[in-house]
DNA sequence: GGGTCAACCAAGCAAGCGCTAGTGTAAATG
DNA sequence: CATTTACACTAGCGCTTGCTTGGTTGACCC
C-alpha cells in the first residue's frame, strides 16, 4: 500500500474524491462510486487508501495545508498597517475558499465523519491556520479598526465568510444546487 | 399508518429523531437506532412515517414552523422603528437557533437528503421566513442604519447568525464537541 | 533477461441496510 | 356487543456496503 506517500496519483484521485463527497456526501458515497470516477476498479482504491476515511482525511488535509499556504504569501505580500493585512487574510480566505472550493466544502460538512486520529492531526493544521487569523484581528483592535469582544469578533467575521460557500456560486449568479441558495435557520 | 398527521407521539418521535440525526448524521443514523432510542422495535417506526426521509422531513418541517412562529411573534411585540426591527429579529433568530438547535443543524447538515417533494414543500416554509428577514432589511437600508449591497448584507448577516451553531455551546464555554468549536476554512 | 514494484483487476465475503408482511392487542367507537 | 383503530411485535427478504484476497500487467533497472 501506498498510504503514507504523497504520489501525484494519489494526489489526483483526492481531487477527484473531493468532488464527490460535495455532490453526494461522505456517506453516500460509496467506494464503487469513487473508483469509477477514478477509471479504477473498487479494489484498486485500497492501493492508495488504506480505507475510506483515509480518503477524507486526505481531502480534507489537502485543502487546509493550501489554505495556510496562501494566507502566508498573501501576509507576507502585504504592507503592515492593520487595515491592510486584515483586508489581505479576508481576500486571501476568499480566494482559498473558490479554488479549493470542494475540498472546504467536505472540511465543513464532513469533519465528524473524521475518526479520532486524523481529527487530531487536522486539528493542527486548522489551529494553525486560526492562528494566523487571531493575530490579524489583535492587531485590528489594537489599531481601533473593529470594536468589541475579541472572541465574538472573530467568530462573526469568520462566520460571514465561510458562510459565502453556502450561497455564492462562482459559476454564475443563480444556478440550482442541491443545497439553499441561503438558509434560514 | 399515520402519516399525515401530527399526533403527540409523532412529534415526540420526532425530537429525538433529531437529536440522533444530529449526533450521527442522517445517513448514519440507521432505523434501528431511531428505534431503540425511541423505546420501540425498527418495524413500528414504520406505523408513524412513511420512510427514513419523511422521518428528516419533519424534523425540518417543525425546526421551520417554529421559527416563523419566534420571529413573527417577536416582530409584533417591538416597536417600529428600523433598529428596533432588525434588533428583535436577530434575537429571534438566535433564540430560535438554542431552542431548536437539533432540528436546525438537522437542516443546515441535511437539506440536501431531502427528495425533491420534500424539498420544495419545505423550501416554501424557508421562503416565508426569509421573507420577514429581507423586509426588515430593507428598512435598515432605507433609514440608513447600514450601508450596502441588499443581498450582500442579507447574506453576511445571516451568515454570522447562523454559523453560531458551530461554535457557541448552550451547555458551557468549552465542552468538546463532534465538530471544530469554529472552523478555518 | 531476470527481478522489482507500483498499479491494477476479478471475485467475493461478512455485515448491515431500509423496508415489508403478517400478527397480536388494548382502547375507542358504533 | 361487534368492529374499527392505533400501536406494537416478529421474522426476514433483497440488496448494498466497505474491504480482502490472490493474482496479473507493464514499465524500469542492473
Amino acid at each position: 500500500m501506498n498510504v503514507m506517500n504523497a504520489s501525484p496519483r494519489r494526489k489526483e484521485l483526492t481531487r477527484l474524491a473531493a468532488q464527490l463527497f460535495v455532490q453526494e456526501g461522505f456517506d453516500r458515497t460509496t467506494v464503487r462510486m469513487l473508483a469509477q470516477e477514478m477509471g479504477i476498479k473498487s479494489g484498486s482504491l485500497f492501493h492508495h487508501f488504506r480505507d475510506k476515511q483515509e480518503i477524507l482525511a486526505a481531502v480534507i488535509e489537502e485543502g487546509t495545508e493550501n489554505a495556510l499556504v496562501i494566507a502566508r504569501e498573501a501576509l507576507d505580500r502585504c504592507d503592515s498597517s492593520a487595515s491592510a493585512r486584515l483586508h489581505a487574510m479576508a481576500r486571501a480566505h476568499l480566494e482559498t475558499l473558490l479554488t479549493d472550493r470542494n475540498a472546504h466544502v467536505v472540511a465543513l460538512y464532513e469533519w465528524r465523519r473524521l475518526d479520532p486520529e486524523a481529527r487530531a492531526h487536522l486539528s493542527h493544521l486548522r489551529d494553525a491556520y486560526e492562528a494566523l487569523w487571531e493575530e490579524v484581528i489583535d492587531e485590528a483592535l489594537a489599531e481601533g479598526l473593529v470594536h468589541g469582544d475579541r472572541f465574538l469578533v472573530s467568530r462573526f467575521v469568520m462566520g460571514a465568510l465561510n458562510w459565502t460557500v453556502r450561497w455564492y456560486d462562482p459559476k454564475g449568479p443563480r444556478t440550482p444546487t442541491s443545497w439553499p441558495m441561503s438558509w434560514s435557520p
